[in-house]
DNA sequence: CCTAGCTATTTTTTT
DNA sequence: AATAGCTAGG
């Protein structure tokens, strides 16, 4: 239909595209891009016109098989670059995918506007549209931080005890509704209930806040953009003829209001590319709908799904245990992975005492497989990655290998842009860009400290608002009409000045020149530069502000770390044209540069490993309430179940050669020593493609520690019988004894005796697996008070501690 | 206004 | 266990 005439349209128009359209059955002969594709890839790749998806497993060459596919739509004519809508999540993605483009190409991927993140695409929309949204288009986007302070502050002005309703929590509901497209008149009642029934209002006053302060935060830069679609037709028309292909990655991923986005835009040409995999939906806690790619041929009548179903990465027993374990979820659009690859490796299987007894044989067993030494080729630390449930079990692995000097690099964790002095540092150069930023103004009025506590911030906002002004500006009537009085005034002055002189500076900077020493050499003669490049002006907007002072003259042991992240910021601006291009880039560039992976063992939680793969994988913590997390089960019930079984998929399929699970039948959690039971997980792995390990330290008997696991807490929670009627426990004993002691190759360790609680006495000599002897000092319920000759005195629980005559009879 | 000490809290994470 | 955020006292 009108589709077509779309497409002559744009033939007449364009510039000549490569190959005309009469001769495309012509021009259909072998590209160098389609050559290594497989038969499906290669149906992805030519399926060109109407709504496709494209369903690819993990491994399954999706990203090879896309950007080949945006490559043929400009060989075959019909799209320009700027023609093209390709749409990710990460920045790291559309990196990748822009890198990969322009390699098949044979050139760099330039003039492919429309290749970006849901956010940074719609930021782009948005600045152009941006009254429509009752903004000016250069507003400014908030971080967390800013949202929730602003959220604080109504909630107090709402009378409402933000300690029973937390200003976090609101966060989280206006986000939830923001990802489903709800402004604030459209939030179901059902859901209204909090905050004195009045979190609708807060979230109503909140957006009608972040419209005088000319902002947005992040949910709104999707929502506005969609509202403007769904409002102003033209506008959405102007782009849908512009769109003519559209590339969504990671479709199992979207949530409402980016399905929207995405559908808004598909309705003009109808030629949409959605890629992913419903079986690795795992961020449906942050609003992602995996109902959008199991309703793709609903929503996009006479859509061609396409499979990709080889895998390139893992061997057969890692995809059958994949298999076997994501075939518990009900609803899938199911595929069946296969491979080429050789047999290899089992997954590996195993129990451990403790969480520390887990890191601790997962450190050995690393440096057993660097050498070679499991009957396998050699692998590099690189080439292991460990992927956790949550992140604090990062930790019993990092001390780990800190004590037996194994390299680690940690993905993930804290980025460096939500660092505290990071954040501070943005908002002096905000406040510098743009005077009228009160959240900037308000972070850092007296920091460092300026003697401006509650009760002068409380004057300036008064005096503010009276006369409808900026802070800034309420800030200096109040200097100018003596409203503040004493030592405060003249810090204030100074403050007020100070952004005044800095914002100066910022309407004439200079880009920066390639001779660093002329403007030293200006700066050096004591009189003010009249113009500043911009990473100057940041140094000395810190100089003179005396944040940097504050740091320096700050002895806590992080200090130095902070001074030297500045830096970085300041580095990191050189390769921007000015301050305002600087602060747009980081509010949506969230992300860390990782460090270097060389020669280092990468420790990560499992969603952070979506999308990348390892030759070894370890995946310990899986335990019933830990992996599946108790929480996800209690909050979303099957679904969430669900969701952590595709977490589970997505951990093992990261494995390309070996891939080993482990559980632990103790752990500390929150503080408290608490019986764990391994995973149901555990019991979904197929037999047939596990193999069972016994962990050095527990011999013969094998699980007879396990004696210990709570058959109370066990009832509680699953409401089995006892522990031994558990499958996962039983079939672990089977397995055990038909495959008995299996690796005791490089056994270290002490048999640990968890019976012998009150075995010992003041005055003892005792064991201690990782702190050594011990005179034990004292006694209190389980734990002990031991004086250890090299670690020094620490409480410990008595089970793992042995007496010390006793260690002499364990073999090491 | 500042800081020491207390209490409540504790997933996963991108933009 | 560790931490963040808050109250009370200086």
């Amino acid at each position: 239909m009108s589709q077509f005439d779309e497409h002559d349209a744009f033939e007449a128009a364009a510039v000549p595209p490569t190959i005309p359209l009469s001769q495309r059955a012509v021009a259909a002969r072998p590209a160098p891009y389609m050559d290594d594709l497989n038969p499906a890839q290669r149906a992805a790749v030519e399926a060109l016109d109407g709504p496709v998806l494209m369903l690819a497993g993990a491994g399954t060459g999706k990203t090879k098989a896309l950007t080949s596919r945006i490559v043929h739509l400009m060989r075959m004519g019909r799209a320009r670059p700027n023609e093209i809508l390709a749409v990710t999540f990460t920045n790291k993605a559309a990196r990748e995918m822009k890198e990969r483009v322009g390699r098949l190409l044979g050139e760099a991927a330039e003039g492919m506007p429309w290749m970006g993140t849901f956010h940074s695409l719609s930021v782009k929309i948005l600045r152009r549209h941006a009254e429509l949204a009752g903004l000016k288009s250069n507003f400014t986007i908030l971080d967390t931080d800013d949202q929730i302070r602003l959220l604080k502050q109504l909630i107090v002005a709402a009378n409402i005890d933000e300690k029973r309703w937390p200003a976090r929590m609101l966060a989280g509901m206006i986000d939830g509704w923001k990802n489903r497209a709800l402004t604030p008149d459209r939030v179901p009642a059902a859901e209204a209930g909090g905050y004195n029934n009045r979190g609708t209002e807060i979230y109503e006053q909140y957006q009608e806040r972040l419209r005088t302060l000319n902002a947005v935060d992040f949910g709104d830069l999707l929502l506005h953009v969609v509202t403007i679609f769904q409002k102003h037709g033209d506008v959405l028309a102007q782009y849908q003829r512009w769109l003519k292909y559209i590339l969504v990655d990671e479709y199992q991923d979207t949530n409402i209001c980016q399905y929207l986005w995405l559908r808004l835009l598909a309705q003009g040409h109808r030629n949409i590319c959605c890629v992913g995999d419903d079986d690795q939906s795992i961020y449906g806690w942050r609003g992602a709908e995996v109902g959008n790619i199991l309703r793709f041929e609903k929503d996009f009548p006479g859509a061609v799904v396409i499979k990709l179903e080889q895998n390139y990465r893992s061997t057969p027993h890692i995809l059958a245990a994949a298999s076997g374990v994501i075939a518990g979820n009900a609803g899938r659009l199911g595929k069946t992975l296969w491979t080429e690859a050789e047999v290899g490796e089992k997954v590996r299987l195993i129990g451990h005492w403790d969480g520390d007894e887990e890191a601790r044989w997962t450190g050995e067993e690393i440096e057993a497989l660097q050498r070679g030494t499991r009957g396998m080729r050699k692998y590099g630390p690189e080439d292991m990655a460990i992927l956790v449930r949550a992140s604090h079990q990062m930790r019993a692995f990092e001390d780990r290998f800190l004590t037996i000097g194994m390299p680690y690099r940690v993905i993930g964790g804290p980025r460096f842009y939500e660092r505290q002095e990071i954040r501070d540092a943005m908002a002096y150069f905000r406040l510098a860009v743009s005077p009228e930023d009160d959240l900037a103004f308000e972070r850092v009025v007296n920091l460092p400290k300026r003697g401006l506590g509650d009760k002068a911030q409380a004057d300036i906002q008064r005096m503010a608002r009276l006369s409808g002004m900026s802070l800034l500006e309420g800030a200096r009537e109040l200097v100018a009409s003596g409203g503040i009085g004493g030592k405060g005034a003249g810090q204030l002055r100074g403050f007020v000045e100070g952004i005044d002189r800095w914002h100066g500076l910022t309407l004439q900077t200079v880009p920066v020149i390639g001779d660093d020493d002329v403007i030293e050499g200006v700066a050096a003669f004591g009189t003010a530069p009249k113009t500043m490049d911009h990473v100057r002006l940041a140094e000395t907007i810190l100089e003179e502000s005396g944040y940097t002072a504050m740091w320096q003259n700050d002895k806590t042991p992080e200090a130095p770390g902070r001074l030297e992240n500045l830096k970085e910021l300041v580095k990191a601006l050189e390769q921007f044209d000015n301050l305002q291009g600087f602060l747009e880039h980081v509010s949506l560039i969230m992300e860390n540069e990782t460090e270097e992976a060389l020669e280092k063992v990468s420790i990560m939680t499992l969603h952070a490993a979506k999308g990348l793969e390892f030759p070894v994988v370890f995946l310990p913590g899986w335990e019933d309430g830990l992996f599946p997390s108790q929480r996800s089960m209690d909050e979303s019930g099957l679904k969430g179940l669900e969701e952590e079984r595709r977490l589970a998929y997505v951990g093992i399929t990261r494995a390309e050669e070996v891939c080993t699970v482990s559980f632990a039948s103790n752990r500390r959690v929150y503080g408290q020593w608490q019986s764990q039971l391994p995973s149901r997980f555990i019991d979904e792995l197929p037999p047939a493609h596990v193999e069972v390990l016994t962990p050095p330290g527990l011999y013969g008997g094998g699980y007879g520690a396990a004696a210990t696991f709570g058959a109370s807490a066990f009832d509680e929670r699953v409401g089995k019988a006892d522990v031994y009627n558990s499958p996962g426990w039983r079939r672990m004993q089977d397995r055990s004894a038909t495959r008995p002691v299996a690796q005791p190759r490089e056994a270290r360790g002490v048999v640990i005796d968890a019976t012998a609680v009150s075995a010992f006495a003041e005055g003892d000599r005792v064991f201690h697996q990782k702190f050594g002897y011990g005179l034990v000092i004292g006694i209190e319920g389980d734990k002990l008070e031991v004086d250890f000759s090299k670690a020094g005195v620490k409480r410990v629980v008595a089970g793992f501690v042995v007496d010390a005559d006793a260690v002499d009879d364990v073999p090491f």
